[in-house]
RNA sequence: GCGGGUAUAGCUCAGUGGUAGAGCGCCUGGUUGUGGCCCAGGAGGCCGUGGGUUCAAAACCCACUACUCGCCCCA
């Protein structure tokens, strides 16, 4: 018999992770509506016209990290990398720009690329991804990244800390890159490695993320010039005014000028949150940043854009690492044993009637007889605060013993008394 | 895509050429109706896959696959 794997970068989130998964997903949601946002579902696959278009021809993930595929009528389509073209897409299509804006959206589901696996990273993994849609005011950028925050907080971890830029438009962009930014780097050639080269070629504003500490030290020493520095007047005064709402807010930040992100379609701001709590190479909680002309690129009006990602992966090992546990799944409050045929009938009958009042009940089970020990054991290993014991004498008085596990104190109560006994104690 | 490391029970790992192990976890039992501690018993492994060397391979060699660390990129 063939032994089966999960492909590669790709695992199963088996009951034993789950909590972290869910519990992720609630505060989520929950922080996500003190904001006002809503939540839409768009596919998991879009023609793929729609990410080559939206994130960009040059990027790493248009050009080698999508599972694309050709449907059998030879439509071509690809599993969604990310979630913002795909939001944007479904944004155009169903005029939700008709709805008073800004239209604040969020999305949560797994992404799909097709890169080297790692300490955190999937080939499929999970995001939430929220967008504000047709508003181009700073405070919207704020909002964004509040909302990341108060995710952890939320969560129990500490305040993070925002790395941001601004990367401009394409008013001011272009020239800087043309005639300030390239020739700067031609004159430097010689010092590049091949990948800043083919950077340098292929987009220039990448090499200023460059990983290379020699040409890093070669950037600082020699002062190279800032997109910060060139920025036109608009959007000197979106980022001045998005510093002086967080400076106000007490947020924790740093201004990055050396911080480009991978998707073409952001301008102005963009941001990233590393963890401190993950030393590795993908420590990359949140990224995000604006992007006002995606929908218009998309084949909508001309509306400005904002929005983030955030991995589920990564912030459960955040977590993990921090050792804050998330809230258990498994609910039961009572578990019920018995002793023959007899009792365990009036066990079974008790327990219909427990769940139909809400109480989340379980009891032990057996083909045939089972040692009393054997399912007190399994009602100690429960989560359950209370066990039922169904004794004969008990139930010829109408009684079933109610033991609190915690302290081991234990009392008859009236079956007929049962739930509203248990609704009083369990709170 | 390029380099390094690892792969033995559900988990953490011993085992350096001669019949597969420990701890933890799991299951059952420890006579008449009480969990945790303790005791006894048990289930669970083609030792990652395929080839090679050898009388003999979990071990040595090669390849593949997966995981992992770094590069790259990102969540």
């Amino acid at each position: 018999m063939t032994r089966y794997q999960a492909p590669k970068g790709t695992q199963d989130w088996t009951p034993d992770k789950q909590p972290y998964y869910r519990w992720i997903d609630a505060t989520v949601r929950e922080v996500a509506a003190r904001y006002g946002f809503l939540p839409i579902d768009p596919p998991m696959f879009e023609h793929t016209e729609v990410f080559a278009r939206g994130v960009g021809t040059g990027t790493d993930i248009v050009e080698k990290e999508m599972y694309s595929f050709e449907t059998q009528g030879g439509e071509p389509l690809t599993l969604r990398p990310e979630f913002t073209a795909g939001i944007v897409r479904a944004y155009v299509e169903n005029g939700l720009h008709n709805q008073p804006p800004p239209v604040k959206l969020y999305a949560i589901g797994p992404l799909f690329r097709y890169e080297r696996p790692g300490m955190g990273r999937y080939r499929q993994h999970t995001q939430i991804s929220l967008e504000v849609i047709g508003e181009s005011d700073p405070a919207v950028d704020l909002e964004i990244m509040s909302l990341a925050s108060d995710i952890f907080e939320t969560l129990g971890v500490g305040k993070l800390r925002f790395e941001i830029n601004s990367i401009g438009c394409p008013a001011c962009r272009p020239p800087y890159i043309r005639d300030t930014l390239v020739p700067w780097l031609e004159a430097r050639r010689e010092h590049l490695g091949e990948t800043d080269q083919m950077r340098l070629a292929k987009n220039p504003l990448r090499v200023l993320d460059t990983k290379d500490p020699k040409v890093r030290a070669l950037m600082e020493a020699e002062q190279v010039p800032l997109l910060a520095d060139s920025l036109c007047q608009e959007c000197r005064t979106h980022f001045d005014t998005l510093r002086s709402y967080m400076d106000m807010l007490g947020r924790r930040y740093t201004v990055n000028p050396l911080l480009v992100r991978g998707f073409d379609y952001y301008t102005k701001t963009v941001f990233e949150v590393q963890s401190e709590a993950l030393d590795t190479a993908n420590n990359a909680l949140c990224g995000g940043g604006r992007y006002d002309g995606l929908v218009e690129l998309l084949g909508g009006a001309a509306t400005p854009g904002m929005g983030m990602g955030l991995g589920f992966e990564r912030a459960a090992l955040v977590l993990e690492e921090l050792d804050i546990a998330p809230p258990p799944l498994r609910t039961t409050q009572v578990y019920a044993v018995w002793f023959d045929e007899a009792t365990k009938r009036a066990a079974i009958q008790t327990l219909d009637t427990l769940r139909q009042a809400a109480i989340p009940a379980e009891m032990a089970y057996a083909q045939g007889k089972r040692s009393f020990k054997s399912q007190m054991r399994a009602a100690d290993k429960s989560p359950a605060r209370f066990t039922l014991i169904f004794g004969e004498n008990e139930l010829a008085q109408g009684e079933v013993m109610v033991k609190e596990m915690a302290t081991g104190n234990q009392t008859s109560v009236r079956l007929d008394n049962l739930v509203l006994w248990l609704q009083g104690h369990l709170g």
